[in-house]
Order: structure tokens, then C-alpha cells, then sequence
DNA sequence: TTGTAAGCGTTATCAC
DNA sequence: GTGATAACGCTTACAA
């Protein structure tokens, strides 16, 4: 059996009450008392059952915790920040994967709902609309993506764009491809667009090669439509893309950067120290999940972030060996 | 407000068992019944408050699962298996990473050991004598690593590692080295104490590097002592390090695999694609994630598993392109 | 087949 | 400061 409040208090010599008191707030007892409750429950080991204090309460100490897909190299970095940054608050962190499927998204948000004090949602795909259904219900973070009012904590992929069009410019080029990510991804919108709008402005050829599976096979299907393509250098929609594209580019001869430039985005964890050349555009995970969390504590404690509820954190644009020159 | 049993039930003209039943076990209820409850449920959008539940069966629907390090690319792809086997038997997954901490990782499942069911123990670096603690108080299954009698899935690395000395004795390789995983870890010693014993009866010499960080950087590091070690092959602990000795190889002008054989462990996802001649044990992390939750739910069921409660897959060595001779 | 009511472990609202 | 006691939402004997 095992141990309750009941048992500590007997052991105490005090009522249920006051072991509840002593527990929530100590300085609301008689120190006396305080210290045979604190023993008592040291004594047998007690800890509460946060099943019977979330029925109280209403409040579970879970947070949801929403990817895509797990398997993007991308992702255990935000998770792994979450997780940590969770526990500091003695939250619990639940974890779903929606292998990329919207609907699969949203049903098991809805799942999870009664049992979650809020939402992580990392760069959820679902649709606009769905998002915004929950809004209300529950308190929902969305990490990478702006969804309506929802709060959110995002990178700023438009001026890591800005920043990439803005190198491969002052190299010499003219005229840029792009291999797209998961139509579902916010981000991959918001990097597409981005791009238009740079290469507009910056009088840059843009060739949309539409979207691709993000991931290593992605990026290499797509390498042949690149090299078939009038132009001297290359963004993927993530740096599993850039890795297939550079791995498809040495096998045709094209070699990088010097006849075509790879860029990337993400700056996932291997790819530089296996493609020490790859440039890319780096986004912090860690930082993001943090945020996330931060952010996601202050709408439960109903005291509106310091920063509001949007928070913008930077990307950088990562040359490691040398994106190469279109030098035509 | 949020809807409960309460609302279901008045809408519905029945009573609160009677919804509860027909949740539970339709059949039991008159099909008139049944219809008009599950109308009201529906028409109202009900479902039930796990916390509640959870606190008069006793039963969370929650497993813990515990990894050592969700950036070692080998876990997302387990994760990735539990949780959506997990969620098929409608068990949510509460995601704990230790970051190979073993002492850490006692805490966290002491803190958790009240929200879940039972516990799926990826890895685990504590000692036996903590893990042996928790069995009794709580179900749990390990992954890829044995504590005496508790329930476990294992891959047979000694079979991976018997396969990995056989190739490369059969290339003609007279001596080889091992760079060596965290202490911690139950596979690095498995592997070890294979490898040992495979080299002495094959007359084999091995030269043990001790210890180095299970990643890229802690092969790379490791790398030069391999150079400095008579040998013509090194197996690594794990892919991510075998990616590490390739790099640091390459630039110290030791070609791969004439000059020396790499063989790394566990056929991550990315390693193949940019090592296309990396050679690798595999492990499939997939299959050992479902069987691992499958394992559980049969101990939470009071049935013994179908195979007993231990599970032992598979490993298979996978020679992408050549694992190079010594061909002395 | 259905309803009533006890009880799960905790917190919160009262009196005292 | 402390102790009864009523919730919280649900399941499950037990009665009817």
C-alpha cells in the first residue's frame, strides 16, 4: 500500500490539514509542528499523488509538449530544453509526436487537453483555424509559428534569409534555387516567402523548386532539378536538404561551392562537424525551448510576460568553410 | 466550466454510473441507453478527467520513459516507436531526459513514480542497486540493459560485436582497437566485455582506449591515440564517434578504410547517408521501442509476456562499401 | 439493467 | 494555528 496524507498525519499527531498547510505553505504553521509533519513524511516517504491534487486544484503540472517529428535532428535540441527547463518548475512534460500529419495533430491535442496545464506547440501544422480552436480552452504556446493571438516564441527566419540572400549577393550571385520543406511548415512559408521578397528587392533570380521531403533523401531528389536549373547556388528548407543536396552534387561531378553553393538552414547538430563546409543558417533550440516554457509559465501564472506574449529570438547566418563564389 | 460525467449524465435523463458504464463497457447497458448517453457525450464534447479517474482506479495511463540523452540521435528514433505504440493503448508518454546523469536519473523517476503506470528505462545509467530499488514499488522495463530479474529488451550486441570481429578477421585483420562509451552505459560495457572475449578466441589483439564522449567530438578526439595504437581497425562505440575517428583520419591523412577500418555501432539515420561507407552494427530502435511498451503493457495487464520477460533482438552488421582490408 | 452512494487523496473553506 | 468537512470527477460495489 502505498503511502497518503493520512498516514503522515497520524505519524504526526496532527490533522490532514495541517500536513497539507505545512507542505503548500510552511511558514503557515507553528514551527512546532512543522517540523514533526516534515519528519513524519521524511520519515515514511511521502509525496503527494498529483492525481488526487489535480482533481483539486485543477492544475496537473503537464505540460504538452507537440512535434512534428522527432526524427528531425532539429527537434530533440527544443525538447531536450523543454524537458529541462520544465522540470526546474516541477513540471512534467508529455510528449507527442505527429509524424507530421495535421489531423493527427489536432486529435491528439484534443486528447491530451484535460490532462495538460497548457500546450508547447513546436512548429505545429496544423491549420490556422484548428490552432486557434484551442485557444481559450487552454493556454497554448506555439514555438515557431504565429498563429492568430496565440503566444509564441519564434526565430526571426526572415532575417536569416535576409542574411543568407544578402552573403550569396555579395558573392557574385545572380540566381538562386530553393528546395521547400513540409507545405504544412509555418516555417518553410516563412522562409519561401522571405526569399521572394529578398530577391525581389535585391533584383536576385529566384527558382522555386517547390517542396521536398525535409530530410537527407529530400534534399538529394531534388539535387538533379538544381543542377538543371540556371542558377549558381542553392537554399534548402533545412540542413538534412543541404547534406543530401551536397552528398547528390559530388556524385554528378557538380562540385561545392565552387560551381554551385549549398546553403542550409538549422544548423542541426552533425552537420557541420560531417560537412565542414556547409553554411547555414542557425537557429538556437535550446533558446527557443526555454523561452517556450518561460513563456507558457507566465500564461499559467496569469501574469503577462515581461516582453509580451510574442518573443522574437535571433538567427545567424553560419559560414563555416566558405559558401564559394558564383564569380561568374 | 469544463463538462463532466455530471452534464453527460443530465442530459442524457440517466445517472452517472449509468455513463460511466456505457464508456466503459457498452454492452452492459440497455442499447436505448447507450444511444442516448453517448449522444449527450457527443453532443456536449465530453471526456473524462483523467485525473480523476486515475485516482479511484489507480491506473494514470501515464508510462515514464526515462533516456539517457535525446540528442544521441540512436533515442528519437526509439521515443518515436513508444510513444506511438504507447498512444495506440491510449497511454500517454511523460518524457524524461538525465543527460547521462545516473544520479539525476534516480531522482527523476522517485519524483515520477506516482504519475505513471510503469516505467520504460532507455539505457539507464544509475547502478543496479538503485534501479533494483524501484521494482516492486513500480512496473519497469528496460531497454538495452539488464538488472537482475526486471523485465527487459535487449539487443544482442555480443552477437554485433562477434559479427563486427569475424568481418574484420576475415579481411585479415590482426589487431584492433576500441574506443570506448560513458562508463555508465550498460551496452559500452556489454560491448567491451564482448569484444574481449571475441578477440581472445580468435587470436586477436585489442588495444582498449578507454573511455571517450559518445559523439562526434570524442571520436575526433580518440582518433589520434587509434593512429598511435598497432592496429589496422578501430570499432567505436558508437556511430557518432566512428564519424569523429573518419573526420580526424581524413585529416591526418589516414585514408579510410585502406589504411585503417572503421566500424561504428547502432546505423543512426544520418550516419549512412554521409558516410556512405561507414561500416555499422545495427540496432533497429524502432522494434526495440514497441517492444518495450508492449512488454509493459503485459506486465501492467498480469500477463506474463508471451516470451517471458525478456526480449532480445537482433543486430546485424551492415558493410555500406567496403570495410577495407588490412590485407597485410 | 439501472441508480445510489461510498470512496480514491488532496486542497480549500470554514469554524473554532 | 488548527481541525472538521465538503468538494473535485470518476469508478464500483451494492441495492433495487
Amino acid at each position: 500500500m502505498v503511502v497518503t496524507i493520512k498516514d503522515v498525519a497520524r505519524l504526526a499527531g496532527v490533522s490532514v490539514s495541517s500536513v497539507s498547510r505545512t507542505l503548500a505553505s510552511p511558514e503557515s504553521v507553528r514551527p512546532g509542528t512543522r517540523e514533526r509533519v516534515l519528519r513524519a513524511a521524511a520519515e515514511v516517504g511521502y509525496s503527494p499523488n498529483a492525481a488526487a491534487r489535480a482533481l483539486t486544484t485543477g492544475r496537473t503540472y503537464n505540460v504538452g509538449l507537440v512535434v512534428p517529428d522527432l526524427a528531425n535532428p532539429f527537434f530533440p535540441t527544443v525538447v531536450k530544453a523543454i524537458q529541462s527547463r520544465a522540470r526546474e518548475f516541477d513540471y512534467s512534460v508529455l510528449l507527442v509526436d505527429t509524424d507530421e500529419d495535421p489531423s493527427a495533430e489536432v486529435e491528439l491535442i484534443r486528447k491530451l487537453v484535460k490532462q495538460v496545464d497548457g500546450f508547447l506547440l513546436c512548429g505545429p501544422r496544423a491549420a490556422d483555424e484548428d490552432l486557434r480552436s484551442f485557444i481559450g480552452e487552454t493556454p497554448v504556446v506555439t514555438v515557431n509559428r504565429r498563429v492568430g493571438p496565440i503566444p509564441s516564441v519564434i526565430c526571426d527566419h526572415t532575417d536569416g534569409v535576409r542574411q543568407a540572400v544578402g552573403h550569396l549577393a555579395a558573392l557574385g550571385h545572380r540566381a538562386i534555387a530553393y528546395v521547400g520543406g513540409p507545405r504544412a511548415s509555418a516555417v518553410n512559408r516563412e522562409r519561401a516567402r522571405g526569399l521572394r521578397s529578398m530577391c525581389t528587392s535585391m533584383g536576385i533570380e529566384l527558382v522555386d523548386l517547390g517542396n521536398a521531403a525535409p530530410n537527407f533523401d529530400g534534399g538529394a531528389a531534388a539535387a538533379d532539378l538544381v543542377l538543371a536549373a540556371p542558377v549558381t547556388a542553392v537554399l534548402a528548407y533545412n540542413d538534412l536538404q543541404a547534406l543530401g543536396l551536397v552528398s547528390r552534387f559530388k556524385e554528378r561531378g557538380a562540385s561545392v561551392p565552387e560551381q554551385i553553393s549549398v546553403v542550409g538552414f538549422d544548423d542541426i547538430p552533425l552537420a557541420g562537424q560531417v560537412s565542414p563546409r556547409l553554411t547555414t543558417i542557425a537557429q538556437r533550440g535550446d533558446l527557443l525551448g526555454r523561452a517556450a516554457v518561460d513563456l507558457l509559465l507566465d500564461l499559467l501564472q496569469d501574469r503577462v510576460g515581461a516582453g509580451g506574449p510574442r518573443r522574437v529570438m535571433p538567427t545567424q547566418l553560419i559560414v563555416r568553410g566558405s559558401t564559394g563564389p558564383a564569380a561568374a
